[in-house]
DNA sequence: TGAAAGTTGGACGCAGGAGTCCAATTGAGT
DNA sequence: ACTCAATTGGACTCCTGCGTCCAACTTTCA
């Protein structure tokens, strides 16, 4: 095997990380944790030595992955009209749902009792931070004049929250919503027409 | 002790549900039976005559309680405007939150894995019914002329995720949103009016 | 007063899983 | 070749909590 620092092994890091988050979003924080280990081909040692217990395991895995459950706002061109960049977002967001990412969301829900911390930091390094630049970029589109709103993080809220659905619901559930790529794209385009005539200016 | 009818005491039936709701709300799925049975003031035999098994006392409780963690809609009188109507549903709604009303679908999603089918009752009977319901309103006053909605159900979703926002997934990390009557009537009224807004006729 | 059923608490067996220990192995650097 | 740290796997301890059993007690109904 490769050492790549001279002391531990990095690829098996990330091989424990990635094996904790499959066998986790399949069975839950129940899952022992030497099924961790053997599915990521490595002994239960290993993850004792880089963690020491595991909802430090829990832990790691979470930080490292909230980013993966929640919709950045991409840049958008100062050309664009707001409403492109309001359908790239909500795009965005279901596309974390389609692609599992809600696993994160789901074991802090199920660690919110014993890990409350960490539900903390899960809600504002993710959903709260992601609709805030939302809020930011719909403040700067008012004041161009391009857009009306007056509270822009219940808007940025308001938004999200019509992009979701009751698909977050469904997604937490572990029932899988049969999102393909045009079903997005009608959603979050529909969502940001509906937004649009509600904020339009004058 | 009153017994009821001639056979098993519905009084302690009620005390155990309490209980097992109080309990697994706080400690989550891992809380232990004897626990509820000590806060029950009942034996733990008496809760295994009833349900056999803990995960039949959980969806017992599940069960029971689903239709507390829905708004549902009040049948709005022909003369209201459809705005009063919506506002009264999405008040509903965040009434839920802030009774704790979400504790039920925590539950159902920390049992997900090991309990599919309860998690697809609470999603139908809970918030799936609830938005259908709504849907339905929407498409009436759209027939009235009051609206124009084009797609009930995606509209009803929009107002339910509007509505929700941020909160729901507040609620389920168990963090605790001070939601006032106050802060309700003002989110619920502004969600309301942008819908409104959206979908006015002509 | 005598069944029949429900309840109690307390002891018990048992399984699963967390976390530890250790002797043997592997690999990197010198 | 030698050293040092990381890794391995497999055994082992401990604890928690599920579900069962049972003998004593209570309540209802006849």
């Amino acid at each position: 095997m490769a050492r790549l620092t001279g002391q531990i092994d990095l690829a098996k890091t990330e091989a424990i990380l990635d094996a904790a988050a499959e066998v986790l979003a399949e069975r839950g924080l129940a899952a022992p944790i030497e099924e961790i280990a053997r599915r990521a081909h490595v002994s239960k040692q290993t993850i004792y030595n880089r963690y020491g217990a595991k909802t430090e395991l829990v832990r790691a895995l979470v930080s490292r992955r909230v980013e993966s459950m929640t919709a950045p706002l991409r840049a958008p061109g100062a050309e664009d009209h707001p409403e492109e960049t309001l359908t790239a977002y909500g795009r965005t967001l279901l596309q974390v749902i389609a692609s599992g990412g809600y696993s994160v969301l789901r074991l802090s829900i199920q660690s919110a009792a014993e890990l409350p911390d960490l539900a903390r930091e899960v809600f504002e390094s993710g959903p709260l931070r992601s609709r805030g630049q939302l809020a930011a970029f719909l403040e700067m589109e008012t004041r161009m004049g391009r857009l009306k709103v007056d509270n822009p993080m219940q808007a940025a809220e308001f938004f999200g929250g019509m992009v979701l659905g009751l698909r977050q619901t469904r997604a937490l559930l572990q029932m899988d919503c049969d999102l393909t790529e045009a079903e997005i794209d009608r959603i979050a385009g529909s969502a940001a027409r509906v937004f649009m005539r509600a904020y339009a200016p004058d």
